[in-house]
DNA sequence: ATTGCCCCTGAACGGTCGTTCATTTGGCCG
DNA sequence: CGGCCAAATGAACGACCGTTCAGGGGCAAT
């Protein structure tokens, strides 16, 4: 068997656009995205999104100067727009760090659900990007963690969160990890279809992480 | 540009073992997840892996039936034992479910930190084989989450657990799902290099989780 | 009608891929 | 020492990759 096309054991057939009302610059965006998440970045070619837009593969040249920046462009919207997301979500729950805290898992979890092939890619396939595309998206994660590390600062400080003690001390960036690590993965097993809705699955979420914290009632 | 070489962020030089004095396979399948960890099973070619054992591209035929079957065994064999691990952690501690949840959550903590390459490939990597090869891993995987969905269940009925609701019901595997995708991230960003030990990392989730499913002290 | 411009096409380029296979190597047994 | 065979070699094969580029079409402005 000569180098088989490789595929990721979820995918299917690609779909081919009959005709794209939107721009090309969007459609090529939307279908990097489909592709990228159900089969991989760095399998997926330049012929298959262009094909999946009705187009052929040399005008993806015309709107990217490369499948390298491609991925940075969607990736680094996402996670602009997730950044922003978090931090009004913060920002309009007053000062208590248990609403900040719940404020922050719903929105957090909410749209990790709505846009969970947004959300996979950007996981997932952040890896291929060079040292020099990946630096704004890891400032951007950083930022995000340290709104969440804040947040635990600013609970324990007002005696409202009691979380765990490891090996004498308090880490909270370590907690801070473990619970975004539980937040963010929902985007790999979440399917709207299943009998739970994106508003139960932040319920649970926030319910989960405030205990996990220590919250008082 | 053509066809640049596609490497992840994190990669280093492929390091080129001198003289190997395991035997082949064995040295095969080491130098396959070291590589697959670093750089990702789809940019690892046949010629990386064998170089870094200090052989040539078709001498991994003599071993392997194919690429895809090198990536199956490998992943197969760590899976496997990680079942194991996790069974008969949860059978040596008695029959609190406090405690049966507890030692589950430091094996599989403490497994996911100590061997974290390998885990890595499990985890990241298994998207790649073909639908035949794959059934057996999500078998196990599922195993491993109904052992978890049954503890909580025993938890319940037992009062000891009081886990939060999701929308009236009680979604035992939701949560199960929620809890893995913390334990089984560990193994993206904790380094043993860090300030804090397997053991430490170990306590501080299985105090998370008592706390997050609502244990009774 | 003509120009200019944007966008698209599709062949072509240089390269890498997984896999095969005829040949060579090297150790062990008689 | 000679024969044997498992294991390794490295050239070769067919296929596909990202990217380039000369050519062409459509449409608004002149």
């Amino acid at each position: 068997m000569t180098k088989r096309k490789l595929v990721r054991t979820t995918a299917t057939a690609p779909v081919i656009v009959e005709r794209e009302q939107r721009p090309p610059i969007e459609a090529i965006r939307a279908a990097a995205f489909q592709q990228f998440a159900e089969r991989g970045y760095p399998v997926v070619t330049v012929r298959d999104i262009m094909k999946a837009c009705g187009l052929t593969q040399g005008a993806l040249y015309n709107h990217f100067k490369s499948k390298d920046e491609l991925l940075h462009d969607i990736i680094a919207s996402t996670q602009g727009e997730l950044e922003r997301v978090c931090q009004q979500a913060v920002a309009g729950a007053g000062d208590d760090p248990r609403a900040k805290l719940a404020a922050f898992v719903r929105a957090y979890v909410m749209r990790h659900c709505r846009l969970r092939v947004e959300a996979l890619v950007a996981n997932r396939e952040i890896g291929w990007l060079d040292a020099g595309r990946v630096a704004d998206i890891r400032r951007s994660r950083r930022a995000i963690r340290d709104v969440v590390v804040a947040i635990l600062v600013q609970g324990v400080e007002n005696g409202v969160f009691d979380p765990p003690l490891t090996g004498g001390r308090r880490d909270l960036k370590a907690i801070a990890m473990a619970l975004l690590d539980q937040w963010t993965h929902v985007s790999m097993w979440y399917g709207p279809d299943g009998e739970i809705t994106e508003e139960e699955m932040a319920g649970l979420y926030a319910n989960m992480t405030l205990r996990a914290v220590g919250a008082r009632p």
